[in-house]
DNA sequence: AGACGTTCTTAGATCGTTCTAGTGACAATA
DNA sequence: TATTGTCACTAGAACGATCTAAGAACGTCT
């Protein structure tokens, strides 16, 4: 038979078993109020006849479709990572994900109203590009979460983590190693790239050094780039604007002979999973991609069920430190030197 | 205001333009039958109003959601390039995609569900690991196409890519740079893998060499782990399973010391991003994601909108030699040897 | 026996669309 | 003038579920 069946749906069931839709429709959705000789009955005939109920008909009635909207980068590998938690999640929590990805020539706002065509209770977007006044207006008709990103108004839920923090840490991690000419290779328009370049500059500022920073980008070929363009002048130590940037950053640095972390320092950010790669072993700084999926999907699930406002939660990430970072050469020399005794 | 408006609708539009409900549904699905003089009426109105069509209720009545079903991987970045692709091809034809990932703790056969409970009308699987029985029973309820994996029976569609031709490409192209000790480093249980292991053997004794394999997968860790496995018998090339295992593989080859292409010639496939970095630059086979992605959302098209029977397309794939290939250092001995009158 | 309270069951309205089968209006034809 | 045809438009029934309100059935208490 090449024509494709008719669904079977509640009368079916209903007919099958010998009761009214009604019934079923109680017994299908674990309502109260079905005895449990009938339960039986008509959970029977529906294993049966393989009823699957038909979500665009229970939502279109109720309203409720359990479902959550997450859109994502497809081209950063980090962002799957927390798709992958966020999945976990919400399914603890009952909820399907539907999942939209950005990509070239689809934008967020694609994504967005394919997630609310389907009919997502919550959308949840990590690192949205959106400006502040779409968001707003995409929020008044679901609950809004961005992830990764806080600056998106008062009507919007942010789960963000704290990028002031994590370059503090980075950057007392560096000089607590004794490194002094620490350079930051940013995000270019990247979201919490601004940040990131304002928090080095700041913490730098505050240990009496100088906050040299170049223009990098979220990818490996950007960070290749900015390494080339270290070389000139290379410091002892890096931070990246994140993992696949500093990927590309140590890349270059092999090209040009370099050791790390021998000759320099190279710091990342996301702790994804190159940085976890047994031959990369990268240091970097961890956003938790679990706990912040989680924190995002509860987020979302309070908003729908409960009357709450719009909060914006923010998290502090946590440095991992492994085999890229040191102390820098000449400073094991220098604390050689000063044991000695000082010749004036 | 905290609470969510109320959802504007066709009768909302209705109202405002002063026509009924048909009328408007009539202009906003572009059907034949309105005057040119309500059809602008009505698209002010539904402007104005800001009125999107509840997709859940057009469909529940039309039985159309205009909607493909895709799954992936997570943690497979070659699988985003197909999606990108297949969002691009997808929307040239007017259709939108619904994406579920396939990750730890979330079995495909979840995500499948996902996707026909969200309307799918048909559903593109890349890769997918369910059994022909299971597919062929989806299979029943709508159109499948299987991505990367063509024994899926005779109810499912397939758009894969020739993993014989592939492999044989690969060796073909070693041995005419002069490598006649090749090993292939298998893709363990991933799908294809098995293909390309037999294609492998058999490609290699056509050529009257020796097929070794070693036992690999389908990422970074696998391939560092047979690269160090083959430390003690290094043979002049290697193909991998997959572009990740080659990079791992390459890994490994740098840890012992090893330089490639000048010790050893390593060729990847599926050319995907990683092997494009710059400072990559891996040979390897390309499977075409976008091509690939074109194909199967025709097919899924096709299937959706015609009544032909499914079909298998294999494509051919192609070589691309970048710079982790090259003649043996001994090859080249060899050669100048040649070049020597023989002395008996 | 009748009134009453539970518990189980059902009819019918409803969600926001599309689709079928009309109704009117107006021009063209006989 | 009556008939036919076209075109713009509309009323009302679907689609497959949920939900409300009300009807059976049955036992218990006066």
């Amino acid at each position: 038979m090449t024509e494709q069946q008719r669904r079977t749906t509640l009368i079916d069931v209903a007919h099958a078993a010998g009761v009214s839709r009604a019934l079923v429709s109680i017994v299908m959705r674990g309502a109260p109020g079905a005895s449990e000789s009938s339960r039986q009955k008509v959970l029977q005939a529906a294993q049966d006849l393989g009823y699957r109920p038909d979500s665009r008909a229970r939502l279109l009635r109720s309203s409720r479709t359990r479902l959550l909207g997450l859109s994502f980068s497809s081209s950063q590998p980090f962002h799957t990572e927390i798709v992958d938690a966020a999945y976990a999640k919400a399914s603890a929590k009952g909820y399907e994900i539907a999942l939209s990805a950005v990509a070239n020539g689809r934008p967020e706002s694609r994504a967005v109203e394919a997630l609310l065509d389907v009919g997502s209770e919550a959308l949840l977007l990590i690192a949205p590009t959106l400006s502040t006044q779409e968001l707003t207006r995409y929020a008044g008709q679901v609950p809004m979460v961005s992830l990764l990103r806080d600056d998106v108004g008062d009507r919007v839920d942010s789960v963000s983590s704290d990028n002031y923090a994590g370059i503090r840490m980075a950057v007392d991690h560096l000089t607590s190693l004794g490194h002094r000419r620490i350079v930051h290779v940013d995000g270019g328009t990247a979201v919490s790239a601004d940040q990131r370049r304002a928090a080095f500059s700041a913490e730098m500022l505050s240990h009496g050094l100088a906050p040299v920073t170049v223009h990098g980008g979220p990818n490996e070929e950007d960070g290749l780039k900015a390494g080339r363009l270290l070389q000139s002048d290379m410091p002892t130590a890096i931070i990246a604007f994140n993992d696949r940037s500093a990927l590309g950053i140590i890349e270059s640095l092999r090209a040009a002979g370099l050791q790390v972390p021998f000759d320099v320092s190279v710091l990342g950010y996301d702790d994804s999973q190159f940085a976890r790669l047994s031959y990369v072993q990268l240091s970097s700084v961890s956003q938790d991609a679990a706990l912040l999926a989680a924190a995002a999907v509860d987020r979302a699930v309070d908003r729908i069920e409960g009357t709450q406002p719009p909060s914006h939660v923010v998290r502090t990430p946590h440095l991992v430190v492994r085999n890229t970072t040191a102390s820098p050469r000449f400073q094991q020399s220098a604390e050689a030197a000063a044991l000695l005794p000082t010749k004036v």
